[in-house]
DNA sequence: TGCAGTCTGTGAAGTTTGTCACGAATTAGG
DNA sequence: CCTAATTCGTGACAAACTTCACAGACTGCA
């Protein structure tokens, strides 16, 4: 069954239900669609239209019961269980994420932690200790984590990739400056903050706009 | 002038330019759309439209210089210059990013930083003293920064943003899990790790694909 | 020089995505 | 109960975006 839902859709589902929580979280019960196109700069219209690929949630004259929407939202992304993730380079950037409480929350727990560095190997870095590049493999096989998040630097990213593929893993965030190459059925997303402040340039520059 | 060159084209150009500089950084002097498509996982038509919004860049039979394209590319994004950044809310993030030393060769200098921990100000990171939030609007008169990345809690987000916003700043980078509103002329982007990672769990569920 | 092969730039065609607008469900208030 | 005001879900339409396909430019080789 290739779903013919459109990505953009899939992109922007995790933006509705952060945004329910949100409103969850100041006590409000019912949202209409307007409102919570308000809040994500976007449209009633096209709020309904993405929702309505998965189902009816809404009620006419009334709006959506922020409660029910958002776990059905968890329930279409994959939330309702948890998923464990793995941590491929212990350095600034790995160590913010490990002592991050943002993931946990929603469902994302961080199972073990990688370093090629020796001296990094056998420290303790919020609850895990790092583990040498080499076991990640037998360390998948045990915990079957779903999901890897790559923090090394970019002339790393291609062969930590491949090795984290090789090992069953089958969604990566990547946070290096490489875009890689990975097979079939491999989800990857680029965390890509440069580019991101690049993209906003082209709209500063005096005749960007 | 409205510029009319779709937003999804100005969002391809870094990831080009990054794709673009590890060519030449692996001495390659000539490339196709086609080479391109490839590591990209765009098409070849794909690549030759979104660069023809611009101009012609490239030379039939041959392809596309890279230093030349290159060139250009960060010319078309507004990077020939410098542009200076500051930075809100020196945490765990916030410290990695002051750290991180991918900003600087592409041509964003962080140039101040700003907490409201009282026990952070004052306090050294890199290069730069950590300032009480409260000398943010002096500080930007001062510096003329473009840029805000805002690494604070959820919470604290928004009124950062409208704290930045009212100081001048016309493009922010936003880590904070939150949807901030800004007014017209203002633009955003946002860095949204989870959500990246909920929008694969949506493709690896059993019946996801 | 001529010819086969390569590859760009671009209108036109095709596909995907977003918006509109309206029927139907629901609520609130007389 | 009836009416006016909301708001959803959705098919039809419009706009945006991508792919196609080919003329024309360039290369290399005999
Ligand atoms: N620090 C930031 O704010 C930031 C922001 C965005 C992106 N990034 C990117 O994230 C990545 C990491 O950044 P950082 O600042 O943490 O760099 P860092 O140098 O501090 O850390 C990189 C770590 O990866 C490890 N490593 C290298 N090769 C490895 C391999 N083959 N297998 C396992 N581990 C390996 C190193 O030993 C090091 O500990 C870089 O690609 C960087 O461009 C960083
Ligand atoms: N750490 C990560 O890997 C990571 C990854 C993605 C996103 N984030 C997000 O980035 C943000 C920061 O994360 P963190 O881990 O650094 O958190 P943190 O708690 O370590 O740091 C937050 C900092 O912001 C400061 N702050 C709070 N309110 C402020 C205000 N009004 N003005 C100025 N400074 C203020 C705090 O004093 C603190 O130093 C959070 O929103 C988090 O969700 C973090």
């Amino acid at each position: 069954m290739t779903s013919n839902i459109p990505e953009v859709v899939i992109l922007r589902l995790p933006l509705y239900a952060r945004v329910l929580r949100g409103l969850a979280d100041r006590g409000e019960d019912v949202v209409s669609s307007q409102r919570l196109g308000d809040l994500l700069h976007s449209t009633p219209a096209q709020i309904r239209k993405d929702l309505s690929y998965f189902g009816r949630f809404g009620k006419q004259g009334r709006g959506y019961r922020v409660d029910h929407l958002l776990r059905e939202l968890r329930q279409i992304m994959g939330l309702e269980r948890q998923w464990s993730v793995i941590l491929v380079g212990v350095g600034q950037l790995g160590k913010a994420i490990l002592t991050y409480g943002g993931f946990a929350p929603q469902g994302f727990h961080v199972v073990a932690a990688f370093d090629s560095d020796q001296s990094l190997v056998g420290t303790s870095v919020g609850s895990l200790t790092v583990q040498a590049s080499g076991e990640l493999a037998e360390t998948v096989k045990q915990h079957q984590p779903q999901l890897a998040i790559v923090a090394v630097p970019g002339h790393a990213c291609q062969s930590v990739v491949d090795m984290v593929v090789r090992a069953g893993i089958k969604g990566i965030l990547n946070y290096a400056p490489h875009q890689a190459q990975v097979p079939e059925g491999v989800w990857v997303r680029d965390i890509d903050p440069v580019g991101a402040l690049q993209s906003i340039t082209y709209y500063l520059k005096p005749n960007g706009s």
